[in-house]
DNA sequence: GTTTTTCCCTATCGGGGTAATAGGGATTGA
DNA sequence: TCAATCCCTATTACCCCGATAGGGAAAAAC
């Protein structure tokens, strides 16, 4: 999982966006609370706008807000419209994947991995992240320690 | 989680030497019998001998074995070896981003998800993979029919 | 209706990785 | 000694990533 730092500087100006409210913010807020590059953001939000996860306001006291609920938009849907497909082999979908002889069943371990990806990401909101209360599986897989730790 | 060319290779060829038991085998008949491009496998080779995944023996007579009982040798292990660590956010290990403001649980949802696909690929070993019978989380995972959907 | 503010578009840049091949050198068993 | 096999170093083409520059278009305020 290769979350691109386009895609988290989109979660981060999403979840900047929530706090506000139903306000209409301006990028140059959202890029300093998050102190973020600039110029990089502004295409980054042109692409959150043609994906329609946000909308734009334009002239004086424009900005942008969230085109729904923080509560109904997750976090898998967001890294969707920026990177791609959660999970890829070698440019293609899991289930995608054909193999033969001794690898005949290896697609169902890419399938099983992009599953636990979107139990994650697809079942998180931003409204989760942003009162820190994650779905219980969530908060689970999180709470161990191990899972704090390198390999 | 983007499986390169590359690690998707390197895990049929050490399912194919898995499936020829104790016995060395030349690459060739790796390669062949998965139908992959010669001279980059034989590279790739040479990554899963450093990784002391495989050992190699050269001369007539030649070829590779597995380092490890394939009971041993995990699909998470391969995939390190080759692509490197399972999740970064912008180049940075899960634990080790950073965040303020709305975004400060953020860190947790990235370590949720690392987590999530550890417990596929760590767990999983080339043993279940060759005769297809996946640990039961891992079945769970790839049997409901909605996981073989795109998004 | 002009001005100001803000979003929005296109182009560009260097660097680095990805997939793959070429060509031959080193090693070992027979 | 011979032949098979692994092993190493380059090189190729290409595309993506992160980021910036510079200005054009729209809309609200006055």
């Amino acid at each position: 999982m290769q979350i691109s730092a386009k895609a988290d500087y989109a979660v981060r100006v999403m979840l900047e966006l929530a706090a506000h409210g139903p306000d209409v913010v301006k990028s140059t807020i959202l890029i300093d609370h998050q102190d973020l590059p600039r110029k990089f953001v502004e295409t980054i939000l042109v692409d959150l706008r043609r994906a329609d996860l946000v909308r734009s306001h334009r002239g004086a006291d424009g900005g942008y807000t969230l085109a729904r609920p923080a509560s109904a938009i997750s976090i898998g849907q967001i890294v969707r419209a920026i990177d791609g497909p959660l999970a890829e082999v070698r440019g293609l979908r899991p289930h995608e994947c054909e193999y033969t002889n001794a690898a005949e069943h290896l697609a169902e371990v890419w399938v099983a991995a992009r599953a636990a990806l979107r139990k994650v990401l697809d079942e998180t909101s931003l409204a989760h992240v942003l009162n820190g209360k994650l779905p219980v599986h969530v908060r689970r897989m999180a709470g161990s320690p191990e899972a704090w730790l390198p390999r």
